[in-house]
DNA sequence: TGCCAGGCCCTCTTTAGGGCCTT
């Protein structure tokens, strides 16, 4: 069974680019439709967060200080992943900041792997949803609460949730038994009226029909 | 709930502009 990784980051704003730093960092491993593991934990990356952003992400200076350093967690983060595909919710936000605080570490870790992305699947699959936001989705779908919204776990675990659903659709409405990250990266770039023949022609292309 | 960026998506488009989404 292929394990998914989705995975959540609290930073400092909204550009790695512009000098921004994580924060926090939170990954739920899925396994099919069951969560096999977590990781989670704050980090310091020696900067100092605006009063906007310990409003907005209920992290204070204080839990920051307290925290280990930020290459130390991602070290540890990156191991917890190894090479399992990635998956999170306006996926091109955490891409960024991935690559960004590993490259900080060196060592050969991969930079760039494929992220899937639960806000761009779920414009081509839910046009009716109205907002894309990750709690808008939430309730959209009614997944359970997990707590504290823009805390990393709690987003992760709404993220895997939705990607749950999401996964869950998919296999109903187009008749298939699994749904591949691959098959994710694939229908998150078409067109939504593109998605039955992308799902046909991935299948296919890989020399065994959709049950 | 703001500013910074970047990618996607829609439309009163494509020789462009603006909204959404992430913190």
């Amino acid at each position: 069974m292929h394990r998914i990784a989705v995975i959540d980051f609290e930073t400092t704003g909204l550009s790695p680019a512009m000098g921004d730093r994580a924060t926090e960092i939170a990954i739920v491993l899925v396994e099919g439709t069951q969560v096999v593991g977590r990781f989670q934990s704050l980090m310091n990356a020696g900067v100092r967060l605006s009063p906007f952003i310990e409003d907005y992400t209920g992290i204070s200076n204080e839990m920051i200080r307290a925290a280990p350093p930020a290459d130390e967690v991602m070290a540890e983060a990156a191991r917890f992943v190894r090479d399992v595909p990635l998956v999170a919710h306006n996926a091109a936000f955490d891409r960024r900041f991935w690559a960004a605080e590993l490259e900080r570490l060196g060592g050969g870790v991969p930079l760039n792997p494929p992220f899937a992305c639960t806000m761009l699947l779920s414009r081509r699959l839910y046009p009716q949803a109205g907002s894309y936001r990750l709690g808008a989705l939430a309730a959209f779908h009614a997944l359970p609460s997990a707590g504290r919204a823009h805390r990393a776990m709690a987003d992760a675990e709404v993220a895997a949730a939705l990607l749950g659903r999401i996964r869950d659709d998919i296999r109903r409405d187009h008749g298939v038994d699994e749904v591949p990250h691959g098959l994710l990266v694939r229908l998150q770039r078409c067109q939504r009226q593109a998605v039955p023949k992308a799902v046909r022609e991935y299948f296919g292309d890989r020399g065994h029909a959709a049950a």
